[in-house]
RNA sequence: GGGCGCGUAGCUCAGGGGGAGAGCGCUACAUUGACACUGUAGAGGUCAUAGGUUCGAAACCUAUCGUGCCCA
């Protein structure tokens, strides 16, 4: 790591990521450049990190999404915004129960051997020791996030937050205890959230089965895919405009095993294509189901206990039978009763629990669950009113559609880590909801309720993380920087987590921080393989981010990955190339670099460019592009146009400030130190948000003000001079060129042999240099010119006259297709009266210029005569 | 079933009503001075298919096919 101004020999050959970027990342945080203070006087730019699980490992996904807000977070804070980017972890409920129960597993341990108690401190031992590897690996990938305020959602703030929250809700009579349909995971023991639910297409069957009408003068036949379920049957429902069953409406069918009278009912929800058109109706275990037994009222007796098997409500014979064992033993039955129509294949998705992996079972449960009607409205309303938005625009249909159908949330898990619910219970099940035990006992005392127990069950995990946006600065307490970075800038996050977190979020922001949390709330791309698969480990096919910055640097990973994202694009398809290509580019910049410090006259101090008038022609091209080059990533990066800003980097420094500009000066100017260290300078300054390291590198080993790059200003486009003159006809001159080179390649001339040019005798000595050099060539006066042709394209190559005939012809040749093809546009009456006067005007334009081309080229080939010489 | 994407060079992808682009890969040449993690030049495309709109479509519309994600 250097700080100090090198000489080119003390500057490896190689740019060394591995070398440079952990000191680098310590000397960032010694010298707290991530640190920020609320500071009324600069504009507030403030992002909370999604809080990565504690179980949580560094992949690709962070890649996507945390990169983006380092590099946002970067460029505010080089804007002179008072910027800041607040970490923190999840206690993640489900997913940390999984790993402690897995190792108390292996000491022959459970839970409830150990107790609540023993239990609670074992998992806060396993966050402290393992909770912090992700940080770990943060640091890595370079993110300057202010680990000073870093939070976690089981902190005493946050705790606090997410009792009152509750409180609150329970006194509004939003929070309430009921009997609902809910995931079950049988395995894990607890109620699962929707996302916490994968389906899985599999084979199965649609098992079609007979039930007889009980008055003996029909039957109906319906098809199910868990014919277990049956026993809990307490209805059979048609739509009510169905022909073939309507008249039966009414009636009742006797159910088969279990010899119950159930009702014939009609329903909207029934879909009659499906199966026979006749579905039976077990509200007890499935959710579309259970709202048809809402709307008759029907009984729902539960049939399938928490551990997975029949309850006591099947027939004595079913009892205490594993569902899938049930399922076989009535298929069995039914088939010996003669019941049983027929059997199909069918493919049906599976719910499976993504912690255990078990079927999950939709079953009723005495739970707690959040009303979410009069908190969805005002944040549909909030995004309509358009007080937040979504980038890119189309993700705010699936924020709207979700609230639209919102449904009740199922609040409580049957887990021991995250926060207990603040729930008593006294002896005859009456409840008390308090802030404590103190509070509950106080208020039990009030109430004649006797002894208290407290309710064992916690949050759902998004309950405390809905609160973030918020909680993190410091709410309920009225800090300075609730004040000034609430709400926040920006939320940047995945696509499938729009209705579980990002929907909670604005509800939860709107009633209790009073504005919606964030104002943009952009949705990066998801990361697939190559090939476009989701990485997973039993394909074989993910990628780590360790062995990518191993192999190519941090920077490289991040610009890698950058690179590849579109704004409109919901995938992206990791291409290891691309980071390949970064690290190229990291040492491409890193030889500039060199390659300044070994000018014999030395970078000058001090920044500023050299006054215009001494500026050469290469001068004027550069700093034009470079000033086009301000703009367009500044507004790239302002529209979340991250793979745009990467693109426009690498074709600003590689393929112009070091192609061309930075060979131009190996004829030597006045100007020249100064303009190539400026443009290098801005450079890295446009380039620092994304690639922060290699930057920070070379902006040291460059004239510089300020300590750090991080706290550097970006880059003004409105001092850097802009010359559209001159930087097309530098432009012309680099065609003219790319022309000379082929010729060169055409005669077979080594790259170092020196080829002899004919130039007109007007022809500036600023051209002159530039062709000597670009084009490696000794130049000769003698050329001729035709009148209206640019001195520069009447340049020629001296050469075999057999040779450039065949060249000249060519051109002749390809320029007279394009005169022929304008022609005939521009002939069409039809294109020159409908077609908007500037397209045609460009289109004549184009034509004219052809043309011009071509005479020249005509011109040249009728001075070479048909003898031979050179 | 509903919603949202994608299909352009061998590969990964930009672009987007008026001259088909980049990088990688490939071919040829070049190795003393910023850089082989390089340079110069080149080959390579029926822009998925079919209709339509338009003076003009790879781009806009419709349908079809292929493919992916989310929700039910």
């Amino acid at each position: 790591m250097r700080t100090g101004e090198p000489s080119i020999d003390e500057l490896p050959k190689t740019y060394e990521p591995a070398t440079v970027e952990a000191p680098r990342y310590d000397w960032w945080l010694k010298s707290g450049v991530f640190h920020e203070e609320p500071d009324p006087a600069r504009p507030p730019f403030i992002i909370s990190m999604p809080p990565p699980n504690i179980t949580g490992r560094l992949h690709l996904g962070h890649g996507s999404t945390y990169t983006l807000m380092d590099i946002l977070t970067r460029y505010h804070r080089m804007l002179g915004e008072n910027a800041n980017w607040i970490p923190g972890q999840d206690h993640a409920a489900i997913a940390t129960e999984a790993v402690l129960v897995r190792e108390l597993a292996k000491e022959g341990l459970s839970r409830q051997s150990l107790g609540r108690e023993a239990y609670l401190a074992r998992a806060w031992s396993w966050r402290d020791q393992y909770g912090g590897e992700i940080n770990e690996s943060f640091r890595t990938m370079g993110f300057g996030p202010d680990w000073e305020r870093e939070r976690f959602t089981m902190d005493a703030g946050l705790s606090a937050a997410v009792i009152k929250v509750f409180i609150q809700l329970y006194r509004e009579g939003l929070i309430y205890r009921g009997t609902r349909m809910v995931n079950w995971d049988p395995l894990s023991q607890s109620t699962l959230s929707d996302a916490e639910v994968e389906e899985e297409e599999r084979d199965g069957f649609l098992w079609h089965i007979r039930y007889p009408g009980e008055d003996g003068t029909f039957a109906l036949e319906v098809a199910t895919t868990r014919p277990e379920t049956m026993l809990g049957d307490t209805a059979v429902a048609v739509h009510p405009e169905d022909e073939r069953y309507r008249h039966l409406i009414g009636k009742s069918v006797m159910l088969p095993l279990v010899g119950r009278s159930i009702p014939i009912i009609g329903d909207d929800a029934v879909e009659r294509d499906f199966g026979t058109g006749a579905v039976k109706v077990t509200p007890a275990h499935d959710p579309l189901d259970n709202e048809i037994g809402d709307r008759h009222g029907l009984p729902m007796p539960s049939v399938i206990g928490f551990d997975g098997t029949m309850t006591d409500e099947v027939p004595p014979a079913y009892r205490g039978l594993d569902r899938f064992a049930a399922r076989d033993a009535v298929v069995k039955d039914l088939t010996a009763q003669g019941l049983l129509v027929r059997i199909e294949s069918h493919r049906y998705s599976v719910p499976l629990s993504s912690r255990s992996g078990a079927v999950v079972e939709p079953l009723l449960s005495l739970q707690w669950f959040c009303k979410m009607e009069s908190l969805a409205k005002p944040a549909l309303q909030a995004y309509r009113d358009k007080r937040f938005r979504f980038v890119p625009e189309r993700f705010g249909r699936t924020y709207e559609q979700w609230l639209e159908k919102i449904r009740d949330w199922n609040i409580s898990r049957q887990i021991w880590w995250g926060h207990q619910l603040p729930v008593w219970y006294g002896p005859n099940d009456e409840v008390i909801v308090a802030e404590n035990d103190d509070e509950a006992g106080l208020l039990a005392r009030e109430q004649g309720i006797g002894e208290l127990r407290r309710d064992p069950d916690t949050l759902d995990t998004w309950f405390s993380s809905g609160l973030w946006p918020f909680s993190i600065l410091g709410w309920p307490e009225k800090t300075p920087e609730l004040a000034h970075w609430y709400p926040n800038a920006a939320l940047i996050t995945a696509r499938e987590i729009i209705f579980l977190w990002v929907a909670r979020m604005v509800m939860l922001g709107l009633k209790f921080a009073g504005d919606v949390p964030f104002r943009d709330v952009f949705i990066a791309p998801l990361v697939f393989d190559d090939k476009g698969r989701k990485m997973s480990k039993s394909l074989g096919n993910v990628i780590e981010p360790v062995d990518l910055i191993a192999k190519y640097g941090a920077d490289a990973l991040r610009f890698g990955i950058v690179r590849q994202m579109r704004l409109e694009s919901q995938e992206l398809n990791f291409d290891e190339r691309l980071c390949e290509k970064a690290r190229d580019f990291n040492n491409k910049m890193w030889n500039a670099l060199r390659y300044l410090r070994s000018l014999p006259e030395g970078l000058p101090r001090g920044g500023a460019l050299p006054p215009a008038e001494t500026l050469s022609l290469a001068d004027k091209w550069i700093l034009t592009e470079l000033h086009g080059a301000i703009e367009a990533v500044t507004r790239a990066l302002d529209e979340y146009a991250f793979g745009v800003a990467a693109d426009l980097l690498v074709d600003f420094v590689w393929y112009k400030y070091c192609d061309w500009y930075l060979e131009a000066t190996k004829a030597p100017s006045p100007t020249r130190a100064a303009v190539l260290s400026y443009v290098l300078n801005a450079s890295v300054r446009l380039l620092h948000p994304i690639a922060p390291f290699v930057t920070e590198e070379i902006w040291q080993a460059l004239p510089h003000d300020g300590a750090t790059i991080v706290t550097a200003s970006w880059p003004d486009a409105s001092e850097v001079p802009v010359d559209p003159g001159a930087a097309a006809r530098y432009e012309t001159l680099t065609r003219v060129v790319t022309k000379i080179r082929e010729v060169r390649i055409e005669l077979g001339l080594a790259p170092r042999e020196k080829l002899t040019l004919e130039v007109p005798a007007g022809l500036d000595a600023d051209a002159r240099t530039l062709l000597g050099l670009h084009a490696n060539a000794t130049l000769v006066d003698g050329s001729s010119v035709a009148a209206n042709v640019d001195l520069l394209t009447a340049v020629t190559v001296h050469a075999p006259h057999g040779l450039l005939r065949q060249r000249y012809a060519k051109d002749v040749e390809r320029l007279d297709a394009e005169v022929a093809r304008l022609e005939k546009k521009l002939g069409n009456a039809q294109f020159v009266s409908k077609a908007s006067t500037e397209v045609v005007a460009k289109e004549r334009e184009k034509l004219s210029g052809y043309e011009s081309e071509r005479d020249l080229a005509r011109a040249q080939l009728a001075a070479l005569g048909s003898e031979d010489r050179g």
